[in-house]
DNA sequence: CGGATACTTGAAAGACTTCAACGATCGTGG
DNA sequence: CCACGATCGTTGAAGTCTTTCAAGTATCCG
């Protein structure tokens, strides 16, 4: 791990097998699910900084896991308005909602170099029909997804700029260190002001002013693409920040049995 | 069905097996998979107008389906700030997050008087073992939530007030339509201003005032708990409704034939 | 060095909120 | 039946948060 302070740690966004690591957050994997993932993991892609990965409107038949990178996904409307719904990080999930549709409904963009696991959406279909464990495991997944979402529309309806500010930036914090990838309090964090105004629902300018008043009054440090907290309950109290919404718990033991009897009664 | 500017259908707010219904939307489920549902469905359970069904931070052991009437979906800040994350209509899910906790991180609240289905959470994961294709079909719904909330967040960030409420309106007729419950163009929509207030992050003053200039329009009219919407196309440009996020599609074929085989492995 | 991009600042305008007041409606109790 | 209070709906004016426009400095890169 990192000191606070120091600079980079020998991979500081990647994460090994981030799908394994991510399912085992709410059970752990037994070699046969384990040996499944891994048949997945085969396909591995890259792209590089501001390259695509999915268009809005277009078909799509993947879903991708972040191995390393950060990610953005974003709605567009008519007259050119953007609208960053999420930023995604290793472990996280892409074009998730795609599988409803075969056709992704937001533009899915690299903010860095990144390196993805792909996987075919029907293969994810027969994975959840061999190891309901799994499937169900993404369900729980999906569900967090949801809940962060819904957090990001609480932010944009009733958080003021720098309220939505600091709550960014302490939730960014909370799943990086997580990951492990926050060394210390000082992160990486590769957004543009650009891509911050977009998510935040606000203008760049405002950005800079509403970042400037978080540094004055010490709560953060920017340099670059580096973010270091300085106060985090500052920051948390700034930002009304509650925990409560992010927080991964195990599956039920009862659901677990009855999910590992299903497995077992398939051999 | 209503005609245009008739008052009410015999049921104008409900819907026959909603789970059924509305994972009807993605696969033809088999007789098997509707005795299982029907098995779920023993539970019924009624909430009358303004009753909690669940509360941000509580214990939450049951997930729900709407079966009639509405609820609402709302996170608060610590200063009493109040968010509506959603309005949900029947066939919708209802605290599907906490399935991930255990805990509710949300507060959910009828709307009107509403009928449930309940669904204990661990028979959720039974139901997923036993009939692969109805995790999947859960997985399905979930993303389409997903895709849903992304498109609220785009309108909390990047809308003014009139287009926000132009496509929520627009969505809601939508919704309401796909489920035959949108009489013509005349609806019963029971949302009060402070609730349409606190879903789109505004004040119910402005609520008013922008309620008016979209009725001055000759876009909708609004009568007590009754929507009609005059110019739909109109509302649709003045809200910058894209429907591509709200489309349900039918599980792509060779998932569909993944899934089927692994459920008749099991018997 | 030139030119692009990142960052900053100021002033005016716009969207929305706050405060305050008022009429209309509606259920309720006397 | 009428009076009453409560909530709903409306309007006006001032204030706040954020945007827009416009200019300017700093930094980086070729």
């Amino acid at each position: 791990m990192d000191t606070v302070g120091g600079h980079a740690t020998s991979s500081p966004m990647g994460v090994d097998r981030p799908l394994e690591r991510k399912l085992a957050q709410y059970l752990d994997l037994d070699t046969s699910e384990r040996a499944l993932l891994d048949g997945m993991s085969g396909s591995e892609l890259r792209f590089a900084r501001a390259a695509a990965i999915a268009s809005d409107g277009a078909e799509q038949n993947h879903v991708y896991v972040i191995k390393s990178g950060w990610c953005s996904c974003a709605r567009h409307l008519s007259d050119g308005r953007r609208q960053i719904t999420r930023f995604a990080i290793p472990g996280d999930f892409l074009c998730f909602d795609s599988i409803v549709t075969s056709v992704s409904t937001q533009d899915v963009v690299a903010i860095t170099d990144v390196t993805l696991l792909q996987l075919r959406i029907e293969k994810l279909g027969e994975v959840a029909a061999k190891q309901p464990r799994l499937a169900v495991a993404m369900l729980w997944m999906a569900a967090q997804d949801d809940s962060a979402l819904a957090e990001r529309v609480t932010s944009l309806g009733r958080r003021f700029a720098l309220e939505r500010l600091a709550h960014l930036f302490v939730e960014t914090y909370v799943r990086l260190d997580a990951l492990g990838l926050a060394g210390g309090r000082r992160m990486h964090f590769p957004i543009t002001k650009e891509q911050l105004a977009d998510a935040m629902g606000l203008t760049t300018i405002h950005i800079y002013r509403t970042l400037r008043r978080l540094t004055e009054s010490g709560l953060i440090r920017l340099d670059g693409p580096w973010l270091e907290i300085l106060d985090l309950d500052g920051l948390k109290e700034q930002g009304k920040f509650d925990p409560l919404y992010i927080e991964a718990s195990e599956i039920p033991a009862a659901t677990n049995r009855a999910l590992r009897g299903a497995s077992l009664a398939m051999e």
